[in-house]
DNA sequence: AGTCAAACCTGGGCGC
DNA sequence: TGCGCCCAGGTTTGAC
């Protein structure tokens, strides 16, 4: 579910409700979702601990603590982070509870257990497995054109690799993935290598910034299970112009969208207003 | 270096 | 109604 528009969501809805609140008590439910500390010292360690901030790099969640520490959380597919009073029951795949000092939880529910939460030293958050190797920001001021250019240039991926390859651009997913090569009118299986004229790698450049700031003013893409910390749902689904839309009409030109698989992942693309590129000869 | 399949899980939707 | 199968927005690992 959860793509760097959902993520950013949530961090925005976290950041009116528990910024400044006190973590007064911690209940794991499903030791395996914390990865780091083993659980019971992660219990001890967040307990009486104020939060400070809450950030986000790529698609991971990162709640800073007064005493230099962070809880890193990541949703993968199924994960929610909702605020809720201790008075509603919890659910039957809550799996961990973050009760705060005003009679409201922050909880972590998750269907699929893929989930994961970390709580490190702030000064090693640039050591941990996955955060540590993320590419660029894509809403930063730094993804400019020339950063962009030069990632692109170095690599043979497939396109729709290329995006979802985290090591690249933190934080899209398979959703934003076609939505972006839809708008700058590329085959999702084109290699990155073809993708050298001036205007086609500035139009790429240009609908990954777009497609994602479009999805976070409409608070992300709920399909299945998204919803941001107040459990709201996301409305960018309404705005998607290939995702999901296999088998109908191309809202630009009327042909066929076609689904194809790319590396195990479901691709879908126009293949009219996404045509092949050839290489010369 | 790049690609792919499998693994981690539950639940929804489909055909029979 | 129920069973079996396939599918799902992510990431990592290991094999080719």
């Amino acid at each position: 579910m959860p793509e760097l528009p959902e993520v950013e969501t949530v961090c925005r809805s976290l950041r009116q409700t528990v910024v400044g609140r006190t973590i007064t008590a911690v209940e794991v439910r499903l030791p395996k979702i914390v990865h780091r500390p083993e659980a019971e010292q992660f219990c001890q360690l967040l307990k009486q601990q104020n939060i400070a901030d809450v950030a986000r790099r790529g698609k991971y969640i990162i709640i800073k603590l007064e005493a230099k520490q962070a809880l890193v959380v990541h949703l993968r597919m199924t994960g929610k982070l909702l605020y809720e009073s201790c008075e509603i029951k919890p659910q039957k795949h809550t799996h961990v509870i973050l009760s705060l000092d005003n009679g409201y939880d922050l909880r972590y529910d998750d269907t699929r257990q893929f989930g994961t939460m970390d709580l490190v030293p702030e000064n090693q958050l640039q050591q941990l497995p996955g955060l540590n190797a993320l590419g660029l920001e894509p809403l930063e001021n730094s993804f400019t054109l020339e950063a962009f250019s030069n990632i692109l240039k170095g690599k043979h991926q497939k396109a729709k690799s290329f995006l979802l390859d985290q090591r690249n651009i933190a934080g899209i997913g398979n959703i934003y993935a076609d939505e972006i090569l839809f708008q700058a009118r590329i085959h999702p299986e084109d290699t990155t290598s073809l993708i050298t004229a001036p205007e086609d790698v500035e139009g790429l450049w240009f609908a990954i910034r777009d497609r994602l700031c479009q999805a976070v003013d409409h608070g992300g893409s709920s399909i299945r299970d998204y919803v941001d910390s107040f459990g709201q749902a996301g409305r960018f689904q309404n705005y998607h112009k290939v995702y999901g839309r296999a088998g109908q009409p191309c809202i630009t030109c009327g042909s066929m969208i076609e689904s194809i698989k790319i590396s195990g992942r479901s691709t879908c693309f126009c293949p009219n207003c996404q045509p092949r590129r050839v290489s010369a000869g």
